[in-house]
DNA sequence: TAATGGGTGCACT
DNA sequence: AAGTGCACCCATT
């Protein structure tokens, strides 16, 4: 049984702690001193709305409470579909996004401890000021007066409405850092996501197409950026490490950590095809780190809000990556180096940050990353297979996949790829040499299935 | 799409009424007049109660009530399995029970309409007086000051505490004719059921074994009865016509209504094979009805309470049954005349009645019955099956078999039989003739799978 | 509360 | 990320 990482988050910076941490608890701290239970969610409420979910409990006792995103599946799947409808009744899904928030009651601490458990989404996110938790919220802020809020929400439905930027937004700090460091101009929210149901399977053929059609819709930070990140998760664990030091030890302290200096990448022969077996995984990149002192990784952390949580489309169409994804779903560096562009190199000047970039690469489906999480699980179950054929598809069943009935793993057969509800970013901004793009491509689709979160 | 026979039944004869109609919505009438919604739990716990069945609500708003079984399945199961706790969590069934009661409040005429929806059960049911549902019944019985009611159910615990028989009771009635008409000494209440989770499947070698083992248990009415009964069906569902007429036309009324008279049955040949094919089985019966006036129909039908509502265990070994179980899962009569033996007509003379017997075989699982009742619902789609392969078996599904996620009709196969959880009735007391044995099993199977409600 | 079916928030157990 | 009893919803016809 894998313990799932734990990540402590500041509730101001929660919209980082969101983009950052897929695959980690994400416990927030400091949270106020809750009188009741009730009062647990009118503050979750406050701080996830601008963060375009929308929370409901799904159970409460008086030494816990667990949210969950408020079900929308009437309303998504009528908009998706709103006819045949004797034949999709049966089709309907469940609505099973697997996102949790926990709070508990300490007994040792007298305190609530809330964390953000399964930071991932089976559904596209969108701020809905017509839903009925927000009614009620919105209420609530009238009759406790809250004034600060309400303005402030206000200005949230009115930038949803115009179809300004929602979650753009400068995370203000004061360590004086902050200022440089800013979204860039995108205007819808990005779904964190892929979706299980939403999941469909399409001809290869229409790959481009595809892209093409997605392209126009978001001005975002080419996929490129996402790519290179992966390469810095070794640096990464070891500044979570220091920090995890650093809060236990002394808060304000600046310790020797190693840094990125993207100067000082080797970037020769980086778009080599990745090699097939699996045992070359956990070789080293060929990344050179180089350390740079003067610079708090707490900041560090707390300032990457620049980087793009855009989600690349999954892209499962060559065979050595999918091979590799079979072989070993890990989370270890390439093996491989990456070649940069001129045009990739642009686009991380553009970033004007040494941050370690982020990359969410909801590589795999919804599904899959549950059946990631099940791992951590010792629950081990038949789902929809034959008693009676032990030689047929047997796979690990935990609490998530209970939460999708009828749902099945789909596999992947040679002339499919699975496209999500994702936006996919512009490929053609990355390359336009063929050669390198399929080698680039080949790498994402590495970056993909390993799900890296750097 | 089919829709299920109506049955109306007075709530004081609701013993007769869930043992008889296992396929029909049964309308219960009269009923009180409910000032509250509220007022209904308590009503419907206080006959249901008795009938062993514990009830919660699983839905409610202004216009209707919807009741179902309480969900036993934490205690069944760890009754069952203390054990290897981890391991048994995976498979712990969901509660599945498709019995409904369906309470509406008819703006039409002010009143509250109460219908039992689907009186099957996928659990064994026993009357628990620890139970949560019982205690706040209890509490209410004594907040409204309800010594009568207070009463007979302390009868009913201290019978349940010495194991004395609860369901068998005499019915009373005023027409004069209830007095000879009694339980058999069942001793503990007899599942109608068989269920989806424990159905299990054993070596049919094992069949004899089990059958030795179970004998002993109850002393119930020779299968031999309920064989005989289902050649009642159509004189059943003619009197069930004329009642209709009855209660529509002349509530007192003593029509002509075709009555059997045991004594007068044609019972040569009885035990002969019955042909393979579905074509013979919509044939008439070669009994011979006889017509027996001054009697009430309704009378009648109220007074069946004197048939065993054992059930017999599944016996899905002989093949023609089978065959005819796939060609055609219908409730119409036997194709061939029943044989009786010495002892089967004995057994008649015992019940000391012509009333119609009943024959309560759960002969599909549970699952199968629930299939059965799918047919009438419009929903048509694929459980458990690879999408991919379209010659893979798909089967309707229906809102119960939703309630049991994951689960999958198992098939038979040739050295297999399903043995449900209820207790088979002694065979051996039928006949020692080993050919007319096997003849009543073919007969028993085949009534098994036409699951006849007579 | 036309009748009838189902989803789901959430606190009790 | 307890399962479920129950009620406030909404859906279709
Ligand atoms: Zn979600
Ligand atoms: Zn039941």
């Amino acid at each position: 049984m894998v313990k799932k990482p734990r990540s402590i988050w500041s509730p101001d910076h929660l919209t980082d702690a969101l983009h950052r941490e897929q695959n980690k608890l994400i416990h927030l701290d400091p949270v106020p001193i809750f009188k009741k239970r009730g009062d647990i969610k009118p503050w979750l409420q406050k701080i996830f709305f601008p963060q375009v979910i929308d929370l409901v409990i799904e159970r409460s006792d008086s030494g816990k409470v667990i949210f969950k995103c408020k079900s929308n599946i009437r309303h998504e799947y009528k908009k998706r579909n709103s006819k045949d409808k004797e034949e999709n009744k049966d089709n309907e899904p469940k609505f099973c996004c697997p996102f949790r928030i926990r709070a508990t009651f300490s007994l040792k601490l007298q305190k609530w401890n809330i964390v953000v458990v399964n930071n991932v989404h089976s559904h596209e996110l969108e701020f809905n000021p017509t839903s009925d938790e927000y009614k009620k919220f919105k209420k609530l802020l009238v009759a406790n007066n809250d004034l600060e809020t309400i303005k402030n929400f206000e200005e949230l439905e009115y930038k949803t409405k115009l179809k300004l930027p929602i979650l753009p937004q400068v995370m203000t700090c004061d360590c004086g850092l902050t200022n440089e460091i800013n979204w860039f101009d995108v205007v819808l929210p990005e779904p964190r996501i892929s979706t299980c149901k939403t999941t469909k399977r399409i001809n290869k053929k229409k790959k481009s197409q595809q892209s093409q059609s997605h392209l126009s819709r978001n001005n975002v930070i080419p996929m490129v950026s996402d790519s290179l990140s992966s390469f810095f998760k070794e640096t990464q664990e070891q500044i979570n490490t220091t920090i995890q030091n650093v809060k236990q030890e002394e808060q304000f302290a600046l310790p020797q950590t190693p840094m990125v200096n993207l100067d000082e990448i080797d970037f020769t022969d980086m778009f080599k095809t990745p090699k097939n077996n699996s045992s070359s995984i956990n070789n080293s990149t060929s990344l050179k780190f180089v350390k740079k002192d003067k610079e708090s990784p707490k900041h560090f952390l707390q300032h990457s809000s620049s980087t793009s949580s855009l989600s690349s489309t999954t892209l499962l169409e060559t065979q050595p990556a999918m091979d590799i994804a079979e072989d070993s779903l890990s989370y270890n560096n390439l093996a491989s180096p990456l070649h940069l562009t001129e045009e990739m190199s642009t686009d991380l000047l553009m970033m004007k940050t040494t941050a370690i970039i982020n990359i969410h690469t909801p590589s795999m489906t919804q599904m899959d990353m549950n059946m990631d999480a099940m791992t951590t699980t010792e629950s081990v179950g038949q789902v929809c297979e034959d008693p009676e054929e032990e030689e047929s598809a047997v796979f690990k069943e935990s609490a998530w996949i209970g939460l999708c009935p009828g749902l099945k793993l789909q596999q992947e057969s040679d002339n499919e790829i699975n496209e999500t509800t994702l936006q996919p970013i512009s490929e053609d901004r990355v390359t336009d040499d063929a050669d390198n793009k399929e080698q680039l491509n080949s790498y994402l689709d590495f970056l993909n299935i390993a799900n890296c979160s750097i």
